[in-house]
DNA sequence: AATGAATGAGAATTCATTCAT
DNA sequence: AATGAATGAATTCTCATTCAT
């Protein structure tokens, strides 16, 4: 009856935490609207099917990363140790924030099977993770070496942040940054 | 022991396949009964419901890690460094053989969520095997120095797994226990 | 006299097509204001529910024939046998060039199922049919001879755009009409 | 609870009537269920989808027609003079019983829009009948002839058969098998 | 007049589970 | 042990309709 104007933006907001907490497959029509005060079928008044609501989020999220971290290895004003030392701070913030561990991470297995724009996006997410780290640590380390820290460090920080959400606990998060910092 | 009755521990193994590669919520009984050539229904023959046969897919992971590799750390018969590179060679032969990753790393999100019992062997599964791993480091770098690489290396892992898996390629993941073998 | 008011009866045009084509059930409010350039709710600026658009667009061919063909059977300045060339010659022209068939006689079971208004208009359509024709027949063939003949013709009419329809084949059904003109 | 043994072709004849009558986009698995005395998902049991009821629906009325019916025109202990005369009796027979009309008539329109397969079903089961007539026909009337005849006696019985429903009347059906007997 | 958001009922389909045979 | 039939709840999605703006 009453009107009340929920935008796109607020449904991915709540279907986001839904899957990052409960896994896609496992999270309902029923549960995301439930979570913006909607009944199921007013949904897909602004998406035209589950899936396109799960291959937004993930977008949300991977656009949320380029425009506040990926895009700080491109930026002319820092040198690389600060470059390295706010990306790390910004990652950090990010993950010890956000209830539910990484979106990207967690539907990597269960979600992308079968779905291959799922599965395209998330790769795109980490690949573009690992070129970002690589070009701060290029010019210190090398082509090689570089690479070799930055899928370590994106391993470590996915495995660390499953870690963490499995025995709720922050304490070893913060020290692989810490260890990241410290290569430059 | 591994489990003896043979169809219990078909049906367990077709499941485990399953889980890994769908993800649990998104594995019916149906497609449980397909891969062992039954029907639905049959399945109740073995086990009560989902749930028990989720358990005990866990469950039987778990056993062959404890069986397997983590029982390596209390092997009288070799010294820490004998032990520590068995227990990562026994591990990469897991994984490197095994399609679909990790169980217990796929499900720690997707299933634990409102599931007490699956959470917590999990968990144990995990915590076993940093504990096994600590053991063995313990000697030499003391206790938190060896908790900490402990809880590295099963991250570490996690993360590469899961990498592994979205990629479609090994050849980072070697990498890993050469690192951990080197310590001692 | 035709409709007046532009959109309305764009609407209905739309719709009569959408109707042919799909069937009534088959067809949604979503197709119409689609084939309108509309959204779905504003067809309710025009009409009150589908079963209005769908009764309206059953008087709306129904009216066509009144108009232009049924009418034919009283007009006097012409006689029987011009008058039954002119009947045959207009029903053709209407027929062949209206792509879907005859919606009256698609929509005969379809819609009509508990839908009496539907089930009446059709009912009195396919009366007005076989009356016009029978007072062009009576005068040479009698009553009930002519009766039968304008009720052949209709059933044969509505046989062949049947089947003109599903084999998207014109060749057949100008003969009917060649046939019925031969009587007078 | 009770279990009920409903078999395929029960279903099946539930479904054809409903068919017929309601039509097929307003009939629902849960009216197919309620009138096989089941419950919505039993259905799927025995057919994966509503398009396979439908399409099995339209086989099991064309198979009956060719057994039935259309078999007779190849029955080599008949001439054509008794050929035409049993395959008249026995379509009278089966159109004149069967509440609802002709299935594969009434869905030739509203069903076979952006169906395919229903569209090529329901076009064999016409061809088959007017082939059938056409061969009885042929000896005397020649090849050219005979077609017209079997295509003109196929579109009349459909569209009286078409009127009789509307008009729940049955005393015109009768006259189009005596016209077309009297052929021979 | 038109729009965009929302609704509630109902569509087709899937799911875990039960149980007589 | 296994099967086939059935169930009831839940799932994704569509539909006709309403109404504030």
């Amino acid at each position: 009856m009453a009107l009340k104007k929920t935008s796109k933006e607020e449904i991915l907001k709540a279907s986001i935490q839904l899957f990052k907490q409960r896994g896609y497959h496992n999270t309902s029509m029923a549960n995301i609207a439930e979570a913006c005060g909607l009944i199921k079928g007013s949904i897909y008044h602004h998406f035209k099917s589950k899936d396109e609501i799960g291959l937004e989020s993930l977008r949300y999220i991977h656009n949320y990363f380029n425009e506040n971290i990926y895009c700080i290895a491109s930026n002319d004003k820092l040198n690389n140790k600060e470059k390295l030392s706010l990306f790390v701070k910004k990652t950090d913030e990010y993950f010890l924030n956000s209830k539910g561990g990484c979106l990207l991470g967690n539907l990597a297995l269960e979600a992308s099977y079968e779905n291959t724009f799922f599965k395209e996006e998330i790769k795109s997410y980490f690949t573009n993770w690992e070129t970002a780290l690589q070009s701060i640590l290029e010019e210190k380390y090398g082509t090689s070496k570089s690479i070799e820290f930055a899928k370590s460090y994106v391993a470590l920080t996915q495995g660390t942040i499953m870690m963490m959400n499995l025995y709720d606990d922050n304490t070893e998060y913060l020290e692989i940054g810490k260890k990241l910092t410290a290569l430059l």
